[in-house]
DNA sequence: ATAAAATCGGGAAATGCTCCCGACAAACAT
DNA sequence: ATGTTTGTCGGGAGCATTTCCCGATTTTAT
């Protein structure tokens, strides 16, 4: 009896790429293969997944929040988030919410491949580019959960209004929150706060 | 015979994807995958490549130099750019520079395997989601030159005052500017112009 | 020579940001 | 067990910025 899989990636390509990858394992079964958080939700509604593999950065419902709406209906659910970003701080984060493993997309398939099968035996993975001892001294260490959320948003070039939407906060949080963001962080413009999250990793320009 | 194919991807699973898919055509045989500028220069050398499929942001030498040295020595070779941009102006720098073929990174494997066909066929092709007909010229050839320099201190982070006094100019006519450019530019918000200085190599976050 | 576009800023209304505050929950310490 | 701290969430008031008018001047193009 295989393991059921459910992929949510936005590129086409990661979605066939890994389908295919993983459908060539006897013991991995791909039931389905969508491009965001909200048609995960209602894939994960009629399938009953082992593992669900999810990108972060999704149009509509993006990854962070479908994990906390995974989390919140089936806790036990096995979650690897598979996305490019190589931030040790994000990857605790996500660690934090309930996430099993995160494998950054620069891994190669076997990398892929050790990290689901530790996920299965109820181990954590985390792919080994990301280093998570070099804790002390990064800047964006000092921000909570919460800010690092609204600190992405607002580095995508979102508004303050657009950015409660996508976090379903009300607009006031988040313009007090970058208010405070720019406290600590030492920073005077919401434009340092693109080089910034350009600088780590955590955004890129489009 | 088959048409000879050269793959340049930072990520593992989309060299994997794509190696997959266009081998699974009769008529297409990828020679190799990288996961870089440089070694796909060095691919060319041995392999006398038909066509070269590359992402834009690699580690080393990214996809933008690595185009203009493979047209500098092989001014005929066919390119495609396989990238996660959806910007129009991106896009025609790129066919400018003599790139055959532009599809993004959200593109289903029809329209991929459509855009290979068409290169192929002496065409060029470029994703349904890339509307060039918005404006053709580049976006910042509608900025005048005071505009543009405001512009440039803008992306580099610089305030409203701290522009206006290094251009000498009142602190109003820069503001009245800045919103000059956005509505020009059609962007909402200041941090586009960010994003936009970068892509357009106007400016480098620091 | 005339029209068009660019440069420069003032004024007023709308919008945004900042700093204050309180309420609540969770984690932590003694 | 019970304060204490830290995080999360948002309201309100005042200040700052942005936006959209407007006119005055200079430069550029036809």
């Amino acid at each position: 009896m295989p393991i059921k899989i459910l992929i949510a990636d936005d590129h086409a390509i990661v979605r066939s790429g890994l389908t295919l990858l993983l459908n060539s394992q006897l013991s991995y079964q791909v039931m389905a293969s969508v491009n965001n958080g909200e048609q995960l939700l209602l894939e994960c509604q009629c399938n009953q997944p082992d593992l669900i593999i999810t990108d972060l950065s999704m149009p509509g419902l993006g990854g962070v929040e479908l994990i906390r709406r995974l989390l919140l209906k089936w806790p036990s659910i096995h979650i690897m988030v598979f996305s490019i970003y190589q931030n040790p701080y994000l990857v605790k984060r996500l660690f934090d919410m309930g996430v099993k493993g995160y494998i950054s997309k620069n891994s190669d398939t076997e990398i892929i491949l050790a990290g689901i099968k530790a996920i299965i035996s109820a181990e954590t993975y985390s792919s080994p580019d990301i280093c998570m001892d070099t804790e002390q001294e990064k800047p964006l260490s000092k921000l909570t959960a919460r800010e690092l959320d609204i600190f992405c948003c607002i580095a995508k070039g979102l508004s303050a209004k657009q950015s409660s939407e996508k976090l379903f906060l009300s607009e006031k949080t988040v313009s007090n929150n970058i208010s405070l963001i720019k406290k600590k962080l030492k920073i005077a413009s919401s434009i340092e706060i693109v080089h910034l999250a350009i600088l780590e990793g955590l955004a890129s320009p489009s």
